[in-house]
DNA sequence: GCCGTTTTCGGCCCGACTGTTTTCAGTCG
């Protein structure tokens, strides 16, 4: 699968352009095909074999025959074109914060700085000084990008920005009198990394509620303290945005600053085709108001259904809106159980009986204890003796108990050679089989194709655990064809998990929505090892929303007695 | 470079903040 790698050709053509100064609206339509690539569900190869390149929005001739002949070469003769005679250290340089591709352009142009090491001594020994529009306060600025891009500058898992909001919002509302406050931006839309947190606030006193935030305890440092806008740095590296807005204007604002982007000037430019503007003040024909204090308004001025933030990235939600055919997502109160935790049998930290109640007190009907098989001796996998004793254990736990059901599972190893852990005389005793790798990551698509394909053709395995093994802030992938991985567990009726545990979020939004597509089953597993991990099902449905999963698809919303009749189950 | 129930040419989202400006350019989201 070439996607991402053309997709960052592009990105990358769009910044050089940027620093030549071509037309800003080429420029504009790189990056939007780059991001169309970068999205698709499927591989960009059988497109081209399909001849449908042209199909994806962005792509028109020009684009699709870069692609091509990238496909056909290895090459793309435009982008090596444009990377001639041109430093990486500049495209380097375009990530420092407050450094823009015009800043860039005529240092270099100027005083030949090719990287950001260069620029910084420049800065040092004042050789800019005699730029057009460079003074003390934007050499100071330059600096201090240098100095953010150098300690942070990368984008956190969804699951430790959330904790981060939650502390902030509360203790925003302790200090000053606010109206309605949300988060919004890619926080609200429950990306799977953030890259900043947008807060939107709205109040009268913009200046007293911009200056409870940028003097709250967690504040580094200071960016920016305007009259509705204030912008900080917390401990740890991350940038947070507060905006204060009207009243009247929340809906509008929300919806704007939720974005995406791309979803936005979607937005935008149905408005305009309509002779409406939509601004973060409202929804406007001429110059009167037609909405905005509710997000609503904005969505059905413009003849669309109310889109729900986890959609709103511009991959065809506009146009199902304008139908009326948006999906009815699964939601929260769908949630009847979890299907993977660890208790203390193997490396979770909390009895079965306390992750039990745990997830009662969440309100759910069932829970599966997962714990690791023999082979995984780090992670204090069961042997066969341990797990008959733990299954006798449950049924005993299950007995005593109202009001929550424990399933008797397994997190059973795939082992590097693609045999199960246990034998199938283990394995059909329990409820609940979750299979999964945890070795051979770097063994060849073949074979870890395989070793899943071989689970997934166990009729006692039911779920395939975290299928992809990547790790979001540490590990990428292991290579494994998931098309064929899915179509072979929409036949077998075998469930692909998403796994919620923070860090993992596997599978991701995009490959829900495909295994849906393909007639998969997915099912929600948080990995939890203690019963204050239970929270991240929040994480694993926002990703299920945002695969734009519903009810049907996710096992976790089915009565047990229609689980136990998939699993093959008595 | 893309795109079309206004268009195959002439458009292409919109505003805040900052800094160095005396009316605006650059950057960001």
């Amino acid at each position: 699968m070439k996607n991402r790698e053309i997709a960052k050709l592009f990105e990358e053509m769009a910044d050089i352009l940027e620093i030549k100064g071509d037309n800003v609206f080429k420029i504009n339509a790189y990056r939007k095909a780059a991001r169309a690539i970068g999205d698709l569900s499927q591989d960009v190869d059988t497109l081209m074999k399909e001849k449908s390149l042209r199909d994806i929005p962005g792509v028109g001739e020009g684009i699709a025959k870069k692609i091509v002949e990238y496909l056909e070469t290895g090459k793309m003769s435009k982008y090596e074109e444009l990377r001639k005679g041109l430093p990486e250290g500049l495209l380097k340089m375009m990530t420092i914060p407050g450094l823009g591709p015009k800043t860039v352009a005529l240092v270099h142009k100027t005083k030949g700085i090719s990287s950001i090491a260069q620029l910084e001594t420049a800065v040092k020994e004042g050789r800019l000084r005699d730029l057009p529009g460079l003074g003390p306060k934007k050499e100071e600025n330059i600096l201090r990008g240098i100095s953010l891009l150098r300690q942070s500058g990368k984008r956190i898992p969804l699951g430790v920005a959330i904790p981060i909001l939650d502390q902030m919002v509360e203790e925003i509302k302790k200090r000053t009198k606010v109206g309605k406050i949300s988060p919004a931006g890619s926080l609200r839309r429950m990306k799977e990394t953030i890259g900043d947190i947008d807060i939107l606030v709205a109040g009268r006193n913009g200046r007293r509620i911009i200056q409870a935030f940028t003097t709250l305890p967690q504040v580094d440092e200071i960016l920016a303290a305007g009259e509705t806008k204030g912008s900080i740095i917390v401990h740890g590296g991350l940038q947070v945005d507060l905006r204060v807005v009207p009243e009247a204007s929340f809906g509008a604002a929300l919806q704007y600053f939720t974005g995406s982007k791309a979803h936005n000037i979607h937005l935008r430019e149905i408005a305009k085709a309509n002779g409406m503007k939509i601004s973060e003040y409202g929804i406007f024909r001429g110059q009167r108001k037609i909405g905005g204090r509710k997000e609503e308004e904005i969505y059905s001025a413009l003849g669309l259904a109310w889109i729900p933030p986890e959609m709103r990235e511009d991959r065809g939600e506009v146009a199902l809106a304008s139908r009326e055919r948006l999906p009815a997502l699964v939601e929260k109160t769908h949630i009847r159980g979890d299907f993977h935790v660890h208790s203390n049998w193997s490396d979770g930290s909390a009895s079965i009986e306390k992750m039990a109640l745990a997830a009662r007190d969440r309100g759910y009907q069932f829970v599966a204890i997962c714990d690791h098989s023999q082979s995984l001796k780090f992670a204090g996998g069961l042997s066969e003796e341990r797990i008959l004793r733990q299954i006798d254990e449950i049924h005993k736990l299950n007995q005593k108990l109202s009001g929550i059901v424990v399933l008797a599972g397994t997190e059973v190893d795939i082992k590097t050679d693609g045999s199960l852990d246990f034998p199938d005389s283990i394995l059909e005793r329990l409820d609940v089989v979750v299979a999964a790798i945890h070795s051979g990551f770097k063994q060849p698509e073949k074979t870890i194709s395989r070793r899943l394909l071989g689970a997934v053709e166990n009729p006692h395995v039911d779920i395939v655990a975290h299928p992809t093994g990547r790790l979001i802030s540490s590990r990428p992938p292991y290579q494994v064809n998931l098309e064929e991985l899915m179509a072979k567990a929409a036949e077998t009726g075998t469930a692909l998990e998403i796994n919620a545990y923070y860090d993992r979020l596997d599978l991701n939004d995009l490959q829900c929505r495909r295994a849906a597509q393909l007639g998969v089953k997915l099912a929600i597993g948080t990995d939890a090892h203690h019963p204050d991990q239970l929270w991240m099902m929040r994480l694993g449905l926002a990703t299920a929303r945002r695969g734009w999963l519903e009810k049907k698809d996710l096992l976790n919303t089915w009565p047990l007695k229609k689980i136990r009749r998939f699993f093959n189950l008595n």
